[in-house]
RNA sequence: GCCUCUGUAGCUCAGUUGGUAGAGCAGGGGACUGAAAAUCCCCGUGUCGUUGGUUCGAUUCCGACCGGAGGCA
């Protein structure tokens, strides 16, 4: 994969510049993302799973009109919420964004939490391995009838090295890993390789948000939590029961916000019970988000607070302007 | 005032017929390539309320005291 220094020079600047914010949720992503977008004269292109549906604003924390303020995002709306939306299919849609925002000149500055979105876009792409909705389905319920463990043996005959990378409880994974191998003839320790091998297409700066004292993104949740009930999250997730989102087992279904909230909405449970729920899954989800982008090596660390105070804002943007 | 029950991990509680203790939840750490706000893995020392006594040895038995719950007056 090295080149002549003269070739990997010339390969980099063929490369589409970008920018991108990471961080876990609520640590003032889009804010900052806004401020840089207009200091920099570039278009959000929003990396997350969940903001790509429709009618689920509040819950997903969606920037408002007023938020965006005059800048232009893009991969927010784009799917109804019983839609099945895969990452292959956001590098698709983001590859294109971004391209069309850089033949128009501007800079497409990349904005989200859902760290394998990213990921798989800086990797340029996907090896050719599809899915199979009907195998997999076979494969969970081979699963289902003879255990965990069995449908993990047969990933140990064809692909051990997977084998051993994949718990057997992990059925989700041990499943895709045998989807690929049945549907290609292709292991995915093959499959893997090959992507790893793919060409970058893009020059990215990648910052990340981090808040060194983990009980000041709590609070940040926690009040965002409380924002997000006054502002009518309750409703919101009555109208998306309604539409019979969470009886299709859709992917958005899985948002954190309101899959907590519908015992509130058929009395099982209490409100304050459902709140603290709530912030409990936000907090572990925000963890994750944490342990995800830390082990990237591309990321450029943002310390959002100092001596355990936040920072204001210009200061972020100016930090962030030093590492561009 | 008297009687009964009770005090063990952040919380709810087990338990040790006397050899200093373990579950669930909470919490912490990690993995992650076509469902990722998902999925999965790993992590349990705490003056066993305080203080005396019995004992080789007490969180365990006995007494007193201090909290908490209930009952009788």
């Amino acid at each position: 994969m090295m080149t002549e220094n003269g070739e990997t020079a010339m390969a980099e600047s063929k490369k589409i510049r970008l920018l991108a914010i990471v961080g876990s949720t609520a640590s003032g992503k889009s804010a900052l993302a806004v401020m840089l977008a207009k200091q920099l004269s570039g278009e959000i292109v929003s990396c997350d799973s969940m903001q790509i549906y429709r009618r689920m604003n509040i819950g997903t924390a969606k920037p408002t009109k007023a938020e965006m303020d005059g800048v232009a995002h893009h991969l927010i709306d784009i799917a109804e919420p019983d839609q099945s939306f895969s990452c292959a299919d956001y590098v698709a849609l983001a590859a294109k964004a971004i391209a069309e925002i850089n033949a128009r000149g501007k800079l497409p500055i990349l904005c989200g939490g859902t760290g394998l979105y990213l990921d798989s876009l800086l990797r340029g792409g996907f090896e050719e391995t599809r899915r199979d909705p009907a195998l997999r389905q076979s494969l969970f319920d081979y699963a289902a009838q003879y255990g965990n463990h069995a449908l993990h043996k047969r990933l140990w005959e064809v692909d051990p090295e997977s084998a051993e990378a994949i718990h057997e409880n992990n059925v989700k994974r041990v499943v895709r890993a045998l989807e690929i191998y049945e549907s290609t003839g292709m292991t995915k320790t093959e499959a893997d390789k090959r992507s790893r091998e793919l060409d970058s297409p893009y020059d990215a700066t990648v910052l990340g948000l981090h808040y060194p004292e983990r009980e000041i993104l709590y609070k940040r949740i926690d009040r965002r939590v409380d924002e997000m009930l006054e502002g009518g999250l309750l409703e919101e997730t009555r109208a998306l029961r309604d539409e019979g989102v969470f009886e299709k087992n859709a992917t958005a279904a899985q948002a954190i916000g309101y899959k907590e909230l519908l015992g509130v909405l058929d009395g099982t449970d209490t409100l304050e019970n459902a709140v603290e729920t709530l912030k409990r899954a936000t907090r572990r989800y925000a963890k994750r988000q944490i342990t995800w982008f830390s082990a990237k090596p591309y990321v450029k660390w943002i310390e959002m607070t100092e001596n355990g105070t936040p920072l204001p804002l210009e200061t972020v943007v100016a930090k962030a302007m030093k590492l561009i």
